[in-house]
DNA sequence: TGCCATATGTGGCAATGGTATATATTGCAT
DNA sequence: ATGCAATATATACCATTGCCACATATGGCA
């Protein structure tokens, strides 16, 4: 999953890696980023200066709301939350990967997928 | 399928498609557009120029060869062929696609996919 | 003390597929 | 016959994407 080419496939569904990774609960950055790494067993993993970038445009569209966490004796972290628009976003997304996977890997014959 | 979003889900797998598309036979790149529009059910349809843009770019690689039809009474068309690399290169994209989809699939939480 | 993992941020970049536009031919309907 | 849609290829420019290099700062551990 490190050639050219897979990072281009990320292109689009990152999205909705990041919409689902946080619609248990709210997570910093770069909790994201390890946990999308981790999840998938280090098939996709996202630079984590991608990552940030990725998290401003989504609070940008109003799909999550950040909030920064400043306790005493902790390092400052900025947490996400989904928002009432990004829950509806990760639905659409979701039916739409759906779609979209099933029609490659028909096309592609692969079995399954 | 005719989201923005979705736009970029096709990013990387477009090479796949093709490639994927012109497995069985040669094909001309109308057809190869036409082709994945109909196995898709419409779901994933590609502008006819990208495909072109594609072609050439798969072609410059080596993974595909264009030749020139020219029958008379008949339309010229530029008929495209796997060559081996071109092969060897489906069956490693297949690869990538499968781990890929099923990585997304499953941090999405999206059932089967 | 030094080093690494954690944590966030910015600027510039390469690659992708889209869009607009152009040209030409075939076939079909009016 | 005429006009229009589908077929078929081609090119130039564009918006968006995630990557990369780099910068800053803190916490934990040896």
């Amino acid at each position: 999953m490190d050639r050219v080419l897979d990072r281009e496939l990320k292109k689009g569904s990152a999205e909705l890696l990041i919409l689902a990774c946080l619609e248990g609960r709210a997570r910093h950055g770069y909790d994201v980023a390890r946990r999308i790494a981790d999840e998938s067993g280090g098939a996709i993993r996202f630079n984590v200066a991608s990552l940030y970038g990725l998290l401003y445009r989504l609070e940008a569209r109003g799909w999550i709301r950040g909030r920064w966490i400043e306790a005493p004796n902790e390092r400052r972290r900025r947490t996400y939350a989904l928002t009432p628009a990004g829950r509806a976003m990760l639905a659409e997304q979701r039916e739409g990967w759906k779609l979209f996977a099933a029609a490659v890997s028909r096309i592609a014959g692969v079995e399954h997928g």
